[in-house]
DNA sequence: TAACTGTACTACAACAAATAATACAGACGG
DNA sequence: CCGTCTGTATTATTTGTTGTAGTACAGTTA
């Protein structure tokens, strides 16, 4: 059984929602380097959708170097995922300065700011204490 | 000329964007309480999309209490945006922690996370430093 | 050779979004 | 009162994307 989960009643499209799950799960380490992912055919009969769309999902994911194919053995994570995670890192911290910035001009005290960080710091500490391996 | 702007080929529906954009001009404070909304007709025509869209954007935009209608006289900010003010600054510190937990889970050094954030407030220092009213 | 694997292609169904065309009622100014 | 603006409501139709269905073909492995 495969960690990657879709909601059929999102309304993001299904094969969207098994890439960015897989990129996530490559991300987040739960899915290591060449370790094989579901057939086509194995995925598609677990999630019960129609195997064209994990097609379209790998397809997509192969565009985007994060998993590779060979024709007749399966798909497989990418080899070096570090430009994935350069660019993810990126991404966070983007993201990060955009939402200070917004608070901040939104007239939000910098001091609320900090705090708020300082906080989510400390609890994403408690989250992850222990159970790795 | 109404700052609300529309992009056909974004996959967010038009009317959902249209209803972001006016939420976005109430935040900020560029549609004053009680100010008056274009009409109906006269928005579908500026923005060569169909009176029935901007109807439905309307519509959802009162239900959520950003506009009041007048029957026969118009479509109007509302009186008082506190609650909406109050939402978006719950949202925006949710976001922040959000993102800071996302990046020191990531293995971003504390350091590193509190630079980002102080730099994103001070550059949204230069960029607000005049021209208020 | 059989049973897996990925890949490709066409056709069709389902759904949401947007359009089109009306119709009706309140407000306002002459 | 009348004409014209405003919002509101209804129904039908079109369009585009997503997903499904079915089939076919090629490479790999035992």
């Amino acid at each position: 059984m495969s960690l990657i989960r879709v909601d059929l009643r999102s309304r993001v499209p299904i094969f969207e929602q098994i890439v960015n799950s897989v990129r996530d799960l490559a991300i987040r380490g739960l899915m290591k380097p060449d370790e094989q992912m579901p057939s086509v055919r194995a995925l598609a009969a677990e999630l019960a959708i129609n195997p064209n769309t994990i097609q379209k999902a790998y397809g997509e994911l192969e565009r985007q170097k994060i998993i590779y194919s060979l024709a007749g053995r399966g798909n497989f994570i990418a080899s070096d995922l570090t430009g994935l995670m350069d660019t993810h890192r990126q991404a966070l911290l983007h993201a990060l300065a955009n939402d200070a910035a917004q608070a901040y001009r939104h007239g939000i005290p910098v001091a609320e700011i900090e705090k708020t960080v300082s906080e989510a710091i400390r609890s994403a500490n408690f989250g992850e204490e222990k159970g790795n391996d």
